[in-house]
DNA sequence: AGCTGTATGTTGCAATTGCAACATTTTAAA
DNA sequence: TTTAAAATGTTGCAATTGCAACATACAGCT
């Protein structure tokens, strides 16, 4: 995976965020980072941890992202687009905050740590549009069964695997498909019983073709 | 709209294409520019006028995506992510061919040129994320009518206005929304005699709060 | 080990949706 | 202007889904 520092030295690190007037802030545990986000901002996650939520106009919060050391946020990268977000930490974090206006705008294109910030930037951004991009494939599907089989079929491209190791609980993965869980539930139990995929916890076998 | 080429004087983006050993090719009408996207390319519609197409497993033909001069399209920009996908000239086009990995790995971070390129690159692609937000946030919306609603809103917010122009047909909006296009048009049947909009032809006018 | 909160599994039922089939209108082409 | 094709509107009906309510399993904590 690409990082935003990647191929410039920590020396340069350090020139690279006074030129763009860089600011780093320290959270404690269950803090807001960010609620509304007014500015067009990049934020960093130097050390810690914190969670994207959203809660909806009846109270329901759901984990957008999980926001790790080296993930980086954003409204014009993470999920932030509408209001109802919140950044929370989860334990103390520290957090560096670039702003983009400022990335954009630079006109520094003679320092060479800068230039390789950008491409890394870039890279970073052109990955994040294939992540997008493979869950509107799978939302665009019509029903839950479409949605799963688009989603282990991804998958197994991916890693080259028939046997899936779901990354997050079955809870988190109907939040990802946007269906209900109870209703997923019950379609990866059809799917068993079709014989379609085995599964145990959360090891799910691809059976067909 | 940030072009890839802003802010580039043409006799330094004669000098970029060579560096970055781009290739233009032309397409007659009706012809099939890309079917498996093999490559890590950009591609630049610089004449002409050309479209995404999926074709499902039951031989459905969608448009995915409608390109015009200026437009961009590859592998980590478009949705292209699958295969199924072709793009096909709608008149004779004149496409730009540029090696995505030529633009990361190239080490000529001295021609200014070049860094402005990869800048208008990073700002196109922060743009196609805010728009892939905007469409999962729509897509996560478990209705038709929260879907419409949501796209409403967001359309309103960014015209800043409460008149809507729809930018394509209905059969469009209802792909864009991947619900069925008849239950679309009855629920947006409901909403009229609801009250909560007015419609005639493309134009739609919220009445709500 | 016992407690507590979260994750998972199950099911009935009502609401929503897709689908099919058709009528009508609009648009584009000849 | 005529004509064909595409877009839009409508509706019945069956399939799918969300929701609620519950039982059970699991994980982390003391």
């Amino acid at each position: 995976m690409v990082k935003l520092f990647n191929k410039i030295s920590v020396k340069d690190q350090t020139k690279l965020l006074k030129l763009l007037e860089t600011s780093i802030l320290n959270f404690k545990k269950d803090k807001v980072i960010l609620s509304t986000i007014e500015e067009n901002i990049i934020g960093v996650i130097l050390e810690g941890y914190a969670q994207i939520i959203r809660t909806d106009y009846n109270g329901n919060r759901t984990i957008i992202e999980e926001l790790e050391e080296n993930d980086i946020f954003g409204s014009s990268i993470s999920s932030l687009s509408s209001n109802e977000y919140q950044i929370i930490t989860k334990e103390d974090t520290k957090v560096l905050i670039i702003d983009y206006d400022r990335i954009i705008e630079s006109k520094n294109n003679t320092y060479p740590y800068y230039n390789q910030f950008i491409k890394n930037l870039l890279e970073i951004t052109t990955n994040i549009i294939d992540e997008k991009n493979e869950r509107i494939e799978i939302l665009t599907k019509k029903t839950i069964r479409d949605k799963l089989l688009e989603y282990f079929n991804i998958y197994s491209k991916k890693h080259g695997t028939r046997i899936i190791y779901l990354p997050f609980s079955f809870t988190d993965l109907a939040d990802y498909l946007a269906v209900d869980r109870s209703a997923m539930s019950r379609e990866l139990k059809y799917l068993k019983e079709e014989g379609f995929i085995n599964s145990k916890g959360r090891r799910i076998t691809l059976l067909y073709r």
